[in-house]
DNA sequence: AATGAATGAGGGTTCATTCAT
DNA sequence: GATGAATGAACCCTCATTCAT
């Protein structure tokens, strides 16, 4: 890549940082590309210029987000440490990237970037998912996950709590509570047995 | 009430119906004056002289909303059935109120609403909790919730396993694994211990 | 019709004609909305209103422009005159509704509003050529024209005629040479054999 | 003119060329500079370093085209073949260069590009009137035009039919009729009295 | 000399809101 | 009290043209 091509990756780069900011605080509907210009330091036509339309910028930081998190998230999972220890972790460790996420980004990426959906979706099934089944077998054989539970139903559950906990709105009242959530988790509400 | 005022109200709720009907479906932002007057058969202005701007009509269907959907839930916690099926109905009834609820819905409410969003902490607060404070505790005495744990936790648990499966793209896939889903609520990862 | 539909009717009128006036200048596509609202002295939004986009607006004005050329037509088409004479009237007559046409105009006609261009073939077809047919074949049996032409040619070449120099910037050439193409038409290059 | 100029020349040439093919297609408005870049694979920058403006552009481009024309027409003046046969050829040849030609082109040529227009009369007045009126000498000579009818009005006559033939709407209804139209042509409306 | 990048001005369109009847 | 009509502001997008390399 020359010269040329590398400032012009930078610049879009710039961008889409400006926009995926300006995204998560305000959602995408809010956000016009005239603010994002002003927020990126270039004029509304430069955006045009390198991604068209509105929509296209909006599937491209989608693209660009979604990398981000992923490459954060992958980090954790190599990490070698024992299995409720990485549960907790993938579950109560809010990421910097989602820190501010904003709800209606996921709406819009779910109702009208199905490219941007999809390519979400594909990293998920091919990258994530094998990872968690062989965790959560390993899981099974180590005695910390019932092994009549399905494997589907494990990640959802953890899904579930992982994305639910990081609800901006919602996070604040979880720290509190942290303790009894974990127990929650591995014990239910019918709690330890321990006889 | 005289019959005026009657009139009135009936073409009132009959806009904020017509005000759900379409946010739900299409999100806050989506939705305009003009799309409302039509599907209410009335004028746009007629909707200003009800509700004096957009922003108030909107927090006027926030209530109407949570009234409604409080009326549906405050049914099924009278219901008279053992504490496990409770549970369980709470969780996986899907109302009918919430069945097209759309993200931007909550979303609003959170952010430019809070005065509806305050009405709607209250009628919690007020109304729901001690509920549910009352349910967890008997549970505890009969034996079906570990009495170590807290019933704020609780309570975001079921919270959470509620939203989260009612979300639209979501349910889906709840479907075919509502039983272990029941399993982990109740036993956790680990499981049943019943030895 | 009421007195709302009749001002209704009025002011689109009154739209209408400024648009009218502005494209035959300026041709279709150099007159933005802006321009047309300022001469109608109404705002943007109206047009809007009325017409719902430029494409229609756009429709809608041919559509009144055809009928209003048709109607002037019409009158000299029932003129009780000899033939020679009425010949003559329907190429060299410049009618005040074509005075300024802007070729443009005819350009979008053709490609861009083929609905529009629809409405004005079957005026054509099912009322001014039934009339022209009738015309011809009389002017045969009076013998001014050669039995031998079909009455398509003529209809053709009269036509050719009457749109080329009702062009704005041929029209200038023509005055003094009318006579000589009255001659051109009715005998040809070689000229009247009158022996 | 050395290698860089004939360079130059080439370059200059090429984004003629592509001018000229995207105005004909789509006329003078609709095409951008930036799709001429593409089209002559240049950036924008050079076009306005070869002709300084779109609007110069467009004129080098009527030149061009003018040109052009002007030696395909001046093969066919040349011709030595009878004179109703040359007039048939004139008017019924439909010319390489003029078979896309946009309406919006001979527009702008008119209206704004004056300077092309007058270079455009210039050539016709000084080379291609005095030819034509030795042709039309020639032919009342001959016998095969009427000696009472005015050079001018013959040389619009036959112009006219020949602007009107090449129109791209009106071509197609020509070829069933061709053979009337001459007769038209040679002896009008009135038809040939050969007795 | 040639290019990629950038821009100000303007176009069509939508929307929440007000005016006039 | 209810309506049709009207509007200013804002939005997405395009284009001829200039800047910087």
């Amino acid at each position: 890549m020359d010269g040329f091509q590398r400032r012009r990756e930078q610049k879009k780069t710039h961008i889409l940082e400006a926009t995926l900011a300006l995204i998560m605080e305000f959602g995408v509907q809010k956000v016009s590309i005239a603010e994002i210009a002003k927020e990126a330091n270039v004029s509304q036509v430069t955006i045009y210029n390198y991604f068209e339309s509105k929509h296209n910028l909006m599937h491209a930081t989608f693209i660009y987000y979604v990398d981000k998190v992923w490459a954060e998230y992958e980090e954790l999972l190599q990490k070698d440490i024992p299995f409720p220890e990485k549960i907790k972790q993938i579950i109560f460790t809010k990421k910097e990237t989602a820190k501010q996420i904003h709800p209606d980004f996921y709406e819009q990426l779910m109702k009208e970037y199905s490219e941007g959906f999809h390519y979400l979706e594909n990293l998920y099934n091919e990258k994530a998912i094998p990872y968690f089944i062989e965790l959560f077998n390993q899981g099974k054989q180590q005695g910390h996950v019932d092994p009549d539970l399905s494997n589907e139903a494990i990640l959802f559950y953890i899904q579930m709590m992982k994305e639910y906990i990081q609800r901006e709105d919602v996070y604040q009242k979880v720290l509190p509570i942290t303790e009894d959530l974990t127990k929650l988790l591995f014990y239910g509400i019918v709690g330890k047995r321990d006889n």
